[in-house]
DNA sequence: CGGCTTACG
DNA sequence: GCCG
DNA sequence: CGTA
């Protein structure tokens, strides 16, 4: 509504209060801007002036009215001392002066908006002290409360725990709903994930439907609890099966599975009347990107689980690269493997260097080394491709455009002889040794070694697949299939994502990239509920002071936001 | 009845 | 879909 | 939009 006024650079102090006239000197308001949205809150301030009320936009001794949408004392407390430190207001002590003030619902700040004058202050409006000192004292109030802890980032998640039937259900549930293109689907989605963490987090083993009584997630739901009594009793959900079983939900399967096509793309082809890869190689009007080009190719290795062994393997690889590249740089495993799984859909590598700086270029150096060697199939730097084709040197001509950029999504190219050499023992075989065994493709100058789909000269011709089609109504699609399949590689494709992180950032990168989502999206959504902070893997933001907290290691994070340490075999919600 | 993690490529 |  |  309001544009960005001039007005306001009268007195950069007290800001805009002589705007209006006072009408009600002995209110002198500090709004907390812990869970208000930050434009609400300049609305609220704005309204609260225009009415005659002092907002003040410090937090000092004068301030009689301390309005927040915080619900517990000692939560308020806790962020106006954090206030009162930002401010170097070392003479103001929060807790002196949340006796003198009045700390009170912002529902008690918008009556007064509505009566235009201050309405009387009740304990309705007070915020709750709620400080059962000792949790045991209130007994029959005890029963009532949620037995888990509110996030899932408070909880211990380990990876195995007694309840796989029912989360398997209801994480498919979250997947079914994702397919779907709703609008509430990706919340509803959510909801299912949450239901699923909460009951991973139980030591024991669902018995009977008061074992999900109160817990948080599931408690006040009629669904996810309907699916847990559903597989009570029966065994199965019958909903799972049904979806399981329904023509729209195996195409979209079929679809996101293939890297690059997401929710969007597969309703889209759906709806196009495709109901296969097959169909979706035969359509010459299709404009797939580089990365579905590549997820259709490698459809099968890239939808195998990647073991230990393998990741293992690559680690090698990838850490003896860096080591050449940056010595003294740390090659960390990060991801499901980290967490303890023994299988995963992809492998993550943290790259860091503990010296501030030194990290700079690794990456791109890294994936020139790893390309050179025949180790990477496909990375989603989209740079050095088509434009540069008159240089047959290729890969030198690009070295100034591989850069500055802390993420590669990429494809790389497992030896074959990596891969199981479980029975042999002895058979252990260096990296060095595994690279050379495999036919190695200098890689040329165009941008895909033309694989099977791909036609020699270059440039995909659209309409290729269609001729074969009709070329030879003989011609199976699964022909093509079998081409790709059997196309004699001497390796498989796996995905693999490269992060670099300055020292600064390290600690947040790696708890990030160590995941779960589901721990990140719990962790995130706390430190933005409680603390009124903001979480990334590059750092943690302090709202309510606009600053940035420095941490070296996982654990002091965890601290700065009053939360118990978890290891990674923890986090997996 | 609004909100639901956050950021890069 | 579940929570505040 | 897709990916983590």
């Amino acid at each position: 509504m309001a544009a960005p006024e001039p007005k306001r650079r009268k007195h950069s102090h007290n800001e805009d209060s002589e705007e209006f006239p006072v009408k009600f000197p002995d209110f002198i308001i500090f709004i907390v801007n812990a869970r208000i949205q930050k434009v609400r809150l300049k609305k609220l301030r704005h309204l609260g002036r225009s009415k005659g009320f002092v907002i003040s936009s410090e937090l000092n001794e004068s301030v009689t009215h301390v309005v927040t949408e915080l619900n517990s004392r000692d939560h308020v407390i806790s962020v106006l001392q954090r206030i009162c430190k930002s401010q170097r207001n070392t003479e103001l002590n929060a807790f002196e002066f949340a006796q003198k003030a009045e700390l009170l619902s912002l529902k008690w700040y918008t009556s007064c908006m509505e009566e235009d004058k201050p309405v009387e202050i009740t304990d309705e409006h007070r915020v709750p002290s709620r400080k059962p000192l000792d949790p045991d004292a209130l007994e029959e109030d005890g029963e009532d409360k949620p037995k888990n802890r509110r996030f899932a980032c408070q909880r211990i998640t380990p990876l195995n725990h007694p309840n796989q039937k029912f989360t398997e259900a209801l994480e498919f549930l979250e997947k079914a709903a994702e397919l779907r293109m709703g609008d509430n689907s990706r919340s509803r989605a959510l909801a299912f994930r949450k239901a699923s963490a909460a009951l991973k987090a139980l030591p024991e083993e669902i018995k009977k439907p008061e074992d999900v009584e109160n817990l948080y997630d599931i408690r006040g739901g009629a669904h996810c609890k309907g699916v847990i009594l559903d597989i009570l009793e029966n065994g199965y959900s019958a909903e799972v099966e049904g979806i399981k079983r329904s023509d729209w939900y195996q195409n979209m399967s079929l679809f996101t599975g293939i890297y690059g096509c997401g929710i969007s793309t597969s309703a889209k082809w759906c709806q196009m009347g495709l109901r296969s890869l097959d169909d979706v190689k035969g359509s010459y009007i299709l404009n797939l990107t580089r990365s579905q080009l590549k997820g259709i190719e490698y459809y099968n290795d890239l939808n195998t689980p990647v073991t230990k062994e393998e990741a293992k393997w690559i680690h090698d690889a990838v850490s003896q690269e860096v080591a050449a590249i940056q010595p003294g740089s740390t090659v960390v495993m990060t991801g499901g493997f980290l967490r303890g799984k023994d299988t995963g859909h992809d492998v993550d590598f943290l790259i860091s260097h503990p010296e501030e700086g030194k990290e700079k270029g690794i990456l791109g150096t890294l994936l020139q080394a790893l390309t050179k060697k025949g180790l990477l199939d496909y990375t989603d730097i989209q740079n050095s491709t088509v434009t540069k084709t008159t240089v047959q040197t290729g890969m030198d001509a690009s070295r100034n455009t591989m850069d500055h950029y802390e993420r590669c999504f990429s494809i790389f190219r497992l030896p074959k002889t990596a891969q199981s050499h479980r029975s042999d023992e002895s058979s252990e075989r260096t990296v060095a040794e595994d690279s050379a065994a495999m036919d190695v493709v200098p890689p040329a100058s165009e941008s895909s070694p033309s694989m099977d789909v791909t036609p020699a000269n270059g440039t995909a011709i659209p309409g290729l697949s269609l001729l074969e089609k009709t070329n030879g109504s003989t011609t199976s699609p699964s022909e093509i299939v079998q081409k790709t399949e059997d196309s004699g590689r001497s390796w498989v494709a796996r995905r693999v994502d490269f992060v670099i992180a300055p020292a600064g950032q390290y600690a947040f990168a790696l708890l990030g990239w160590t995941g779960s989502k589901m721990f990140n999206r719990s962790m995130r959504d706390y430190t933005n509920k409680v603390m009124n902070m903001n979480l990334s893997s590059h750092g943690l933001f302090d709202k309510t002071n606009n600053c940035s907290l420095q941490a070296k290691t996982e654990e002091e994070i965890f601290e700065l936001l009053k939360l118990d340490y978890k290891p990674p075999e923890e986090r997996n919600c």
